[in-house]
DNA sequence: CGGACTTTTCAGTCATTCCTGAAGCTACGA
DNA sequence: TCGTAGCTTCAGGAATGACTGAAAAGTCCG
């Protein structure tokens, strides 16, 4: 492997750890990412050192995290993964599982709680704050969506209107008559 | 600790593995978000049942990611932990972090490697994909500056505008003559 | 200073997660 | 149906990370 596949390879396993994912789940997807075709197991585990049975789990969680895609080859009863062209199609997904992953259960989680009668002034109070974050959170989530939403080229536009979403506020604010709130200076 | 509470604590504590953080840490800060008021070191191992030295460390690890903010009380020379009220400001300063610690490294060692001169045509691949890459994260983050610099309010907002967003951004395409790219319908 | 109180460090122990080789399973072609 | 190629499962050893108690290092007040 060259130097410069190398050492991003590599640099993938560090954060990985620094991540919930695992260090050799981090190369593999690393690999296949920056790879030109689509690769098998047996030429994974060779290029990462890594034991066959290693990659194989790992290339099931990465699929299970949708980040790969199987695809089989004329001729070869091998199986070939490979990432998606799109970036942001990759980052899209992945949001998405994190999303489930993570934020879903969290939201569930309070949203139960929110549901019981608190019986002390404590519970009281914890269940305010449990009611700003499930609406911060259920806000930010909403917001997602939407973006989630667009195509890849209006969301990339969306970006590169940088503050200008800003601007387009204050307009909207003074156009609405302000309704209370104002943006900073 | 009431039975609302110690739920909460509880799944932080396992959602803290999923995450890269551990365990104990996700509970103290779980403890500190929903607490009433400050709480000293000794009350949080009381309370978790975990060993001094422990939520020592956790403290220590949470302060690290500016999540929890030392307080004096008066005649009391213990120092007490608390967490900002506004849950906004709580998400900013964890993506902040987030963000440095996970996302910066990345643009560092993807910028070294394109300014390195490939020497065969995996290696162009391997930088075009790294360049690919490197934009979205660049663009992403860029964007996400804009938003974080907004007050808490306009934010909600911008949030709250859901989908009106995307609507404004289509009059703009429309307007501006559609640069050539159209959103998905 | 000295002594009480508080926080931090750290070596050792415990727990969890990772990784491997061997065995098991499946699908296919002869 | 057998044999082979390929993939998966799994028990157990290896490595990593978490947690504790004891001791050290601060910090404040007299």
């Amino acid at each position: 492997m060259p130097p410069l596949n190398r050492q991003f390879v590599a640099h993938f396993g560090e954060m990985g750890s620094k991540w919930g994912i695992n260090r050799t789940v981090g190369q593999i997807y690393a690999l296949i990412f920056i790879s030109e075709r689509a690769l098998n197991a047996d030429e994974i585990a060779e290029l990462l050192e890594f034991s066959r049975s290693n990659v194989s789990m790992g290339l099931k969680e990465l699929q299970g995290w949708r980040l790969v895609r199987l695809r089989h080859q004329a001729g070869d009863r091998r199986e070939y993964f490979e990432a998606p062209a799109d970036v942001w199609e990759i980052f899209r997904v992945l949001a998405e599982e994190r999303r489930r992953r993570e934020i879903e259960p969290t939201l569930s989680m309070l949203r139960m709680a929110l549901l019981e009668a608190p019986t002390s002034d404590e519970e009281r109070h914890a269940q305010q704050r449990m009611r700003e974050m499930h609406d911060l959170i259920d806000r930010l989530m909403k917001w997602f969506d939407d973006v989630q939403r667009l195509a890849p080229e209006t969301a990339m536009q969306l970006m590169g209107m940088g503050s200008t979403v800003t601007k387009v506020l204050e307009l909207k604010d003074r156009l609405t008559g302000s309704r209370g709130k104002r943006a900073r200076g």
